[in-house]
DNA sequence: AGCAAGGATTCCTATGTCGC
DNA sequence: GCGACATAGGAATCCTTGCT
C-alpha cells in the first residue's frame, strides 16, 4: 500500500478512524510496547499481521502499517506525559500537601492507578511485564516503577478521590493490584481529571479496564456505581479526613446549601453568582425568592455598560437596561400570573412576531423570554420536584446570568461535578445554545446537503449569515463552535439514522 | 418522574509543523 | 528520526431542555 493510505485521498471527506479492540488488541500493543518501544519495521509488519488476524479485527478495516507506527509514537508520547505528571506530583505531594489530600488519605490507598494497561492483557499472565520507567526501558517488574499512561485522555482507573473510596472498590483493588503499581506511583493524578473517577465506578468493575461501557446497557453496573458513589458522597459528609471535592462555599451558596439538598439534580444546582430566581406562579415559596431577582437584576444591570463598551453600543446597553428593568416588572407581574404554554416552535414563531426591534441580544434564551413572555409561567416557575424540596435553587429555576462571563462564573459546583478540572475549580455550568427550528435549522440543513464538512471559513460565513437574522437580533449571537457542533452533531445524527 | 432530542463534552486516533 | 505540541474529527457519553 502507499506511505499515505487513508489520508488525502478523500478530500473534503470523512477521515476513517482507526480504532483498537480494547480486549484484544490493545493489550497485544501494550505487551510489545513494554518489550520494546522501538520496534523495527519488520516488527511492526509482524505486528500488524497479527493483530489482522485476530478475531476481533474481523469485519473492520484491516490495520495498515502507519497505524501501528503512530500507535507506538503517542505511545512513546503519552509515556513522556504521564512520567512528566508523575514527577510533577510527587514533587507536589511532598510539599506541604496543601491540597488536602492527608499522608494517610495517600497510604491508605497505595494503588492508585489499579489497573494498568497490560492487566488487561490474557495472554500476559507474567502482569505485562511491568511497568515502564520514565526514561523509557523496558520494565523490569519493579514495584516501584511507575505505570505509564499510553494517551493522555485515555480511561484508566482513576487515582485516590473520595467519591471512590468504597469498601467493594478498595477491595477490588487490593485483590487485583496492577504490575508495577506501588505506592510511589500513588501521587495525585495529573492532570486529575474527573471523567475518569466518573467512569471509574463501571469500568472498574469491568474486568477489561480499557473498555467503554454504555451506560444504559449495565443498568446494574450503574445502578451499583452509584450506590457506591451515595456511599461516598455520606462518607464526605461525615468523615472529616475525606477531601471535600469543591473549595469552600461562597457567601451566596451558603444560605441555600443551609437548606440542605434533597434532589440529585439539585445537589448540584447553587450558582456561585447571584443568579435570578424567578418566582414561581405555582410554589408557595416564590415570595422569598423575589428579592433574589431583583439583586440580579441589579447586578445585571450594573454589569451592561462594561460588556457593551466591547460592542462600542452604550445607547444600546441604555436600552437594554431599559428592557431589563421591564423585565424585572413583567417578572413581578409574572409572579401573579398563570397562562398557557407555548411550544418551542410558537415561541420562535412568536419571537419573531412580537419582539422585533428589542434588543436584548446579550440575554440567555431563557431571560430575554422571560423578559418577552412575562405571563408564560415556563420562564419563571420551578419544576415540578422543586415543590417538595426544601430548596428552590433547582436548574430549571436558575436563569443563566447575562453574559458568558458570569456564565463561567455562575456554575454550580456539587458532588455531580466531573470534567477536566483540578478540584479547586468550580464545575461551569454547561450552557445550550437554542437554534430556531423555523428559521436556522433549515438553512442548516440546506448547507448540510451541500456540504456536510464545511471548512472553517465557511462555519465562520453560515454563523455570521445566521446572526443576521431576525432570531439572532433577539436572542445570544451564535458562536461559530456552535455552528460547527450543529454540522458535528448532525453527521452523528444522519450517521445514527442511516443505520437504524 | 420518565423519556426523547440534541447541544456540549470527553476520549482517542491521526496528522502536521517545528526544532533538535 | 524523534519529541513536543497543536489541531481535526469520530465515537461515546453527558447533560440540558421540553414534553407528556
Amino acid at each position: 500500500s502507499s506511505g499515505t493510505p487513508y489520508l488525502g485521498l478523500m478530500p473534503g471527506k470523512t477521515r476513517i478512524r482507526t480504532s483498537f479492540d480494547p480486549e484484544h488488541e490493545i493489550p497485544r500493543l501494550h505487551k510489545w510496547f513494554s518489550h520494546n518501544q522501538h520496534p523495527t519495521r519488520d516488527q511492526m509488519m509482524r505486528y500488524m499481521h497479527e493483530l489482522n488476524t485476530l478475531e476481533s479485527r474481523r469485519g473492520r478495516r484491516p490495520l495498515d502499517l502507519t497505524n501501528i507506527i503512530y500507535w507506538f509514537k503517542n505511545a512513546r508520547a503519552a509515556q513522556r506525559r504521564a512520567c512528566k505528571a508523575l514527577d510533577d506530583s510527587m514533587e507536589d505531594s511532598s510539599g506541604a500537601g496543601d491540597d488536602g489530600r492527608s499522608g494517610e488519605d495517600m497510604g491508605g490507598h497505595s494503588q492508585h492507578r489499579d489497573s494498568l494497561p497490560d492487566s488487561g492483557d490474557p495472554d500476559d499472565s507474567s502482569g505485562g511485564g511491568g511497568g515502564l520507567d520514565c526514561n523509557g526501558s523496558s520494565g523490569s517488574g519493579d514495584a516501584s516503577i511507575p505505570p505509564y499512561l499510553p494517551n493522555k485522555n485515555a480511561v484508566y482507573m482513576i487515582p485516590f478521590h473520595p467519591y471512590l473510596q468504597t469498601s467493594q472498590a478498595s477491595h477490588a483493588r487490593m485483590s487485583t493490584p496492577g504490575p508495577g503499581v506501588s505506592a510511589e506511583s500513588a501521587g495525585d493524578d495529573q492532570p486529575y481529571d474527573l471523567s475518569l473517577a466518573k467512569r471509574r465506578s463501571s469500568e472498574e468493575l469491568s474486568p477489561v479496564p480499557y473498555k467503554r461501557q454504555a451506560r444504559k446497557a449495565l443498568p446494574s453496573q450503574q445502578e451499583e456505581a452509584e450506590g457506591a458513589a451515595k456511599d461516598n458522597k455520606t462518607q464526605d459528609l461525615t468523615h472529616g479526613k475525606s477531601r471535600p471535592p469543591f473549595p469552600a462555599k461562597s457567601p451566596n451558596m451558603a444560605d441555600s446549601e443551609a437548606e440542605g439538598h434533597s434532589t440529585k439534580r439539585g445537589s448540584n444546582s447553587p450558582p456561585a453568582n447571584p443568579s435570578i430566581f424567578l418566582p414561581s406562579s405555582t410554589s408557595p415559596i416564590c415570595p422569598p425568592r423575589f428579592p433574589a431577582l431583583l439583586d440580579a437584576a441589579s447586578k445585571m444591570r450594573q454589569e451592561i455598560p462594561a460588556h457593551s463598551e466591547e460592542d462600542q453600543a452604550t445607547s444600546e446597553a441604555e436600552l437594554l437596561k431599559l428592557r431589563l428593568k421591564q423585565s424585572q416588572d413583567y417578572a413581578d407581574y409574572a409572579m401573579h400570573s398563570n397562562v398557557s404554554r407555548l411550544t418551542a416552535a410558537n415561541m420562535a414563531a412568536l419571537s419573531l412576531a412580537q419582539m422585533g426591534g428589542l434588543p436584548l441580544a446579550q440575554l440567555p434564551p431563557s431571560l430575554a423570554m422571560a423578559a418577552y413572555y412575562p405571563m408564560d409561567p415556563r420562564f419563571y416557575s420551578a419544576p415540578q420536584h422543586s415543590a417538595s424540596s426544601p430548596t428552590p435553587l433547582t436548574r430549571s429555576s436558575v436563569v443563566t446570568p447575562l453574559h458568558p462571563h458570569a456564565h463561567q462564573s455562575a456554575s454550580p459546583p456539587g458532588p455531580h461535578a466531573r470534567g477536566q478540572m483540578s478540584g479547586s475549580e468550580p464545575r461551569k455550568r454547561r450552557t445550550r445554545v437554542f437554534i430556531d427550528p423555523l428559521t436556522e435549522i433549515p438553512k442548516l440543513e440546506k448547507w448540510f446537503l451541500e456540504d456536510t464538512h464545511p471548512s472553517a471559513f465557511m462555519i465562520d460565513k453560515f454563523c455570521e449569515e445566521l446572526n443576521t437574522c431576525e432570531y439572532r437580533h433577539k436572542f445570544p449571537k451564535l458562536e461559530p463552535k456552535n455552528v460547527q457542533l450543529w454540522f458535528k452533531n448532525h453527521r452523528a445524527k444522519v450517521k445514527r439514522m442511516k443505520t437504524v
